[in-house]
Parts: C-alpha cells; sequence; structure tokens
DNA sequence: CGCAGCATTTCGCTGTGCGAACGAATGTTT
DNA sequence: AAACATTCGTTCGCACAGCGAAATGCTGCG
C-alpha cells in the first residue's frame, strides 16, 4: 500500500451528484482497483433517505451501471443480507446487514466518549446543539452529537449527513486539509454546482480566512438560511480520519455577534482540550 | 431476482464464527454470484468491536481470503473511504463511508417511529429495557432501543449485536421464521457451537413451545445469567425484514415469576398494537 | 394482439484472482 | 557487523470467472 493515497480517485460522476461510479477509461486503468466491489457498494448507497425501495432499473438509471451487473449484484447484496427483496413490489430495501457496520465503526471511534461531556456542556450554555462529524465524499457525516435539553428543532442524529462546502462544519475541515485533497474536493464540488459555485466558492474563502484569524469558520445561511453556526477542525492522530466540531441551531438563537465573540471561542477552546487529551499537536 | 431465496447460502464458515466466506466449491458454482462484493464486505466486517486497526495480514487470516487479493480490496476500501489508512502503523481503519449505509437503512424504517412511544412507556413501566432487532446472520442487531429513566445496565445501542439462539429476542424470531430458514440457520450454529449446543437447542424448543402457549419467549440467564429477558416476534409486511422486540434487564430486576406473568403478556400486547396501526395481519 | 418496460440468460472478450516469486523491513544468531 | 530467518506487502503472468451487448422471457396494458 503507497502511503498517501487521496479518495477518491479513479471514479467518475454520474447523473446524481452524491452518486459516484467507478471508471475504466480515466488515467490508465488501475489493475489494482476491484471494480465489482465498488459498484455493488454503489448500489447500496444509491438508496436515498426517505426512498425505502427501489427496483433494479432504479438502480441501473442512478448509478450507470448497465442492468445485467446490477442483477448480479443485487443478487449477491441479498444473500449476503445487505439488501431484501420485496416479492410483490419486485423492488429491493436495504437489509440488516448494513447496520452492523456502521456500528463496529462507532465503537471504535474514542474521540465520542471523551469529548461528549464537553460536547454537552457547551450545547446546554449555547441552548443549540454541538457534534462531531467527518468527511464521506462531499459531506460530513455526523460521528457525535447533543442537543440542549430546551431544542427540539433540526433533528440530526448520527449518521446523517450535510454538505461539505456550505456548513461550518465542512468548511473548517476543509481548512486542515492537504492542499492536494481538498483542491480535488473543490474542482469535484465545482463540476456539480456549476451555477451556485462562485457564492459557494467565496464561502469557503472565508472561511479559511475566518479559521486562520480566529480558529474558527462561520455559516450563517449558506447552507440552510435559517440556521447559523460555528465549525473548528481537529488535528487528526496517524492516519486517523480527520475530523470537525461544530456548534449550531436556529438563526433567530444565533446571533452573529454570539457566534464571533462567544460560540466561536469556546468551540474552538473545545477542540483544544479534547487534542490535547489525546495526545495530539 | 428469483423468489424466497435464503440468506447465507452459498458460503462456507471460517475460522471466526461469525466471518463466513464465499466458497468455489459449495454446491454448483453460481455464476450469479459476485464474489469479488461478498469477500471485499467481508473484510469490511472483519473488524470486531474494540480492535481498531488491522492489518493485510490479519484480514488475511481472519477471511481465508489470499494475501493478494486482500491487498487489492483494501486498496479499492481505501479509495473509496470505507476504510483509512494508516501509515505509522501499517494497518487500516474502518472509514466514515460505512456510517452512512446504516443511516439510510435506518431511516427508512417507519416501524422505528410508529413503535417508539409505545417502547419508552413499557421501558419506564418495567424499569427495564425495551429494544426492536432484526437477524443478521447469527445475531440480532438492534434497530431502536429505550432504557427506562433508571437503568443504567446493560448498555446496548443502535446496531449491536446479541446472539441469536440463546436471547429472548432471538428465539422469538426464530419462531416465526420459515421452517427452512430456522433449520439452516440453525444446521449452521449447530457446527460452531458443537459443545453447548444440547442445551442450546433446548432452549430454543422451550422457547417455540412458549411462543404457542402464551404468546412470547423467555431468556432467564441463557445468554448472560445475570440477565432475564422475554421476546416477542413481530409479523413482516411484504418482503420487509422480519423484526422482534424484548423487553430485559438484569436478573434480580426482572424475576422469572415478573417475567412470565406481567412483562411477557405486556409485551406480546406492544407488537399486536404496532402491527395492527402497520396494518399488517 | 402487439407493444413497452423490466428482469434474466447467453456467450465471446477481457478484466480479475491467485500461486509463486520478489522485495522490504525487522529480529535473531554467530 | 554480516548472515540468516521471519513476517508482511506487492508484482507478475497465466487461467478462468465476471462483464456487457444483444437476445430471450415475463408481465401488464392499451
Amino acid at each position: 500500500m503507497n502511503a498517501n493515497m487521496t479518495n477518491m480517485t479513479n471514479m467518475q460522476t454520474a447523473a446524481d451528484p452524491e452518486i459516484i461510479v467507478f471508471s475504466d477509461d480515466e488515467e490508465g486503468k488501475d489493475r489494482q482497483f476491484v471494480n465489482a466491489l465498488a459498484r455493488g457498494l454503489e448500489v447500496l448507497r444509491c438508496f436515498r433517505p426517505g426512498e425505502v425501495f427501489l427496483s433494479n432499473a432504479d438502480m441501473a438509471k442512478r448509478t450507470a451501471i448497465p442492468k445485467p451487473t446490477i442483477s448480479r449484484l443485487t443478487y449477491t447484496l441479498t444473500k449476503l443480507g445487505y439488501l431484501n427483496y420485496s416479492d410483490s413490489l419486485g423492488k429491493y430495501q436495504l437489509g440488516a446487514g448494513v447496520l452492523a457496520l456502521g456500528y463496529r465503526m462507532l465503537s471504535n471511534l474514542d474521540v465520542r466518549k471523551m469529548a461528549r461531556p464537553l460536547m454537552e456542556e457547551l450545547a446546554e450554555h449555547a441552548q443549540a446543539s454541538v457534534s462531531l462529524g467527518t468527511r464521506d465524499r462531499l459531506s460530513m457525516v455526523y460521528v457525535e452529537t447533543c442537543r440542549s435539553s430546551a431544542n427540539v428543532t433540526l433533528r440530526l442524529d448520527v449518521g446523517s449527513r450535510i454538505p461539505l462546502m456550505t456548513t461550518a462544519m465542512g468548511k473548517a475541515l476543509l481548512c486542515i486539509l492537504p492542499q492536494a485533497e481538498s483542491d480535488y474536493l473543490m474542482d469535484h464540488a465545482r463540476a456539480h454546482e456549476t451555477q451556485r459555485w462562485p457564492r459557494i466558492k467565496a464561502g469557503i474563502e472565508q472561511g479559511f480566512k475566518d479559521y486562520q484569524d480566529r480558529g474558527f469558520c462561520i455559516s450563517a445561511g449558506e447552507w440552510q438560511n435559517d440556521v447559523h453556526a460555528v465549525g473548528v477542525p481537529m488535528l487528526g492522530a496517524d492516519g486517523e480520519q480527520v475530523m470537525a466540531f461544530n456548534c449550531g441551531g436556529p438563526a433567530f438563537l444565533l446571533s452573529r455577534e454570539k457566534l464571533e465573540a462567544d460560540l466561536g471561542p469556546r468551540l474552538a477552546a473545545l477542540v483544544k482540550t479534547v487534542e490535547k487529551n489525546l495526545g495530539r499537536g
């Protein structure tokens, strides 16, 4: 295994923004890359929240994988328990197998146990929610999250996704990614967001500046216009996945001043504490 | 896709009980089955809770897949973000990709939202925990879980696994599986549990009887000797995954009498309500 | 009946898996 | 220190298994 490989190489984007499929043409076919595996996983990913059932044809369309191949993949995934087949509908549904995978990953993340109490404390102080997330493709995935006792809005649980490029957590993460990697991601994002890209890019650059100057990024309505948040990246140990924290909530509760003067600095301090406790520097 | 396929066909068990790998010899090779995919997923599964890092060699040993192939699979999985590589350790770790999969599955399970309040109510009454789970291989995987406000023991969260054959939830599920499927599973289990099998089998048969007579199964110390629980299966709609509820806790709080006279009947009633609300019968 | 949409089968081409060989890194022996 | 032994990961080339275009079933529908 060669050092320093960047994710998402060797792939090509299909019609659906977050669906990314293999390619055989891109930069001299990689004899090491197992296509069947990548495609099988892509099939599992093409279920979006709210869509319970998909047919073979649906998946073929969405992933741009030929129908016979989809047949074989769904057949295999069903036998393995990652998909369930409904006879009456002739469609598939995600199965129990996928759950277990996610849980194993979480139970091995010691940052969670460590950071939890600090996150709760801040959530209570801010009357907002505080979360920890990590990147997957062009999203941030929540790995831990706490809400203040009062807060009911913004129901985002562990495992849910928010965009990378327009959220405080996402932009914070971009700030500490190696140049090459963030460039690569931004190239991909631009391709999907030709329309709004200039505005998005400006937000990211502002984020870089904010992080340099004050140690945190801000997203005030960039993602959802009634949501305000601050974000701070955390140094990753080793080959550990890089992560980022956020603290956010409804705009009417978290004014820009409060974010800048109070919550931003507090979140940055929280992260410093966590890093120290985990022995990173 | 042919109707009514049973999971776990076409596979062979390796050294590690829950690790199950492909086979090329078993019953006339299936041209439809994509081995590379099955093996890639097996690689992800071979991380057990508590083991953060695994090397290529570790996985090769555990899955009985040849080393060069493991290399290619980990290479692929790393590029896709399902594994992270640590340069300094030369080992892999589960990545963010796996999380998202699990979440999509959960967010599409409408039983959860429906059953939650009823489960909370029962948990509070029983001063125990109430959970909903579904089968994966030879385990039950928690899909939803509530604890009574007091209860601190037994920290099992969504995604965690308990055995199929010795727990109230697992035995309850066995009760409503098609004969062929439960036979198949029991054959597999016997192979792994040659020692304790007679006792386990007796427990399962008692479970069948209990379910017929009273509508619930009991496990009083069969799994962990200080844990008592009752379990009730739920009818699956359509090609929906079959599921089961349990209600359990520390043995000293839940006497056998209480299980039989109070909690068992209540849990059975809960399931009846849930089934009615979901329009099953 | 014929058309339309979907899943599965067929079969030739080629991408992919595996044994064996190689190289790199670390520990052990003389 | 050099020589050897071990363990681990990757490379190579052949054989074969998996891929996909086109053809074949299978339903439902006007």
